[in-house]
DNA sequence: GTTGAGCGTT
């Protein structure tokens, strides 16, 4: 996670979460801290990112330990431009009804700010919570959809361990052909972008290096190819970033060659 | 390499 080395929120206790929005992609939460440390204490920075992609969603949500400061932040730098894009920062609501945290202390935070429209877009007023999470990005969702196809597909070749056809009786021939099909769409799609699929990021102020935007401020590619073309598997885990645990991560969809997993 | 409304991880 993008916090002090922490798993999960660190202490909810007395914090005030800010919601800056319009951040860049590009920027992280290294970026971010020293900039809203500038006017209190930060007790955590978080961008979330893309479940499947890893990247992130251009926002962030940075935690004060002091509403006033946070207060302040936000008078200070909301509208502010930061890495290029304008962000915007305001308090920020916790779950679908922004009250399950503390009631009473989440209250003053969503308090009403004074004018938060001095330099804010006009942004459209109908914020519905369902139709924004389902239509939350139309250009990712573009990426997404075909690794979503992909991830769904694996998660079910995961799965089919316990059981995956419960009728295997008379239409085993269709289920071949499609699968046969799904496979050879699969093998193109992975070798077309065989390439770009890796990316790292540092999350965490903590393993950022400040010199990385003095070195390249637009670009940060600089670092060699991580991936060798020998597809060697090493599980190693260390070269990744340590983000998000180990999960069964359903990375290596293009690593297992065509035909290998002919199984049934 | 891209994009740009919006509210979050264990």
């Amino acid at each position: 996670m993008s916090h002090f080395g922490r798993t999960g929120p660190p202490d909810i206790r007395d914090t005030f979460s800010l919601l800056v929005l319009n951040i860049s992609f590009r920027t992280t939460a290294d970026d971010l801290f020293p900039l809203f440390e500038r006017y209190g204490k930060v007790v955590d920075v978080f961008i979330p990112r893309d479940r499947r992609t890893g990247d992130s969603r251009g926002f962030a949500f940075v935690r004060y330990k002091y509403a006033d400061e946070a207060q302040k932040a936000i008078d200070r730098l909301d509208g502010k431009n930061v890495d290029g894009r304008n962000i915007m920062v305001q308090f920020a609501k916790y779950g679908p009804n922004a009250e399950p945290i503390r009631k009473g202390r989440v209250k003053e935070v969503v308090e009403k700010p004074r004018d938060r429209s001095r330099s804010r877009s006009p942004r459209p007023r109908h914020r519905d919570r369902e139709h924004r999470r389902r239509s939350r990005s139309r250009s990712r969702e573009r990426h997404g959809r075909d690794r979503d196809r992909d991830y769904r597909r694996q998660s079910r070749s995961r799965s089919r361990s316990r059981s995956r056809s419960p009728s295997s009786s008379p239409d085993h021939k269709s289920h071949r052909r499609a699968r046969d099909d799904d496979k050879r769409r699969s093998r193109s799609k992975s070798r077309s972008k065989s390439r770009s699929r890796s990316r790292s990021r540092s999350h965490s102020y903590h393993s950022a290096s400040p010199a990385r935007r003095s070195a390249s401020p637009r670009n940060c590619k600089s670092s060699p190819p991580r991936r060798s073309p020998t597809p060697e598997k090493h599980t190693n885990g260390k070269d990744f970033p340590p983000s998000r645990s180990v999960s069964p991560s359903p990375k290596h969809a293009g690593s297992r060659s065509p035909g290998s997993e002919s199984k049934e």
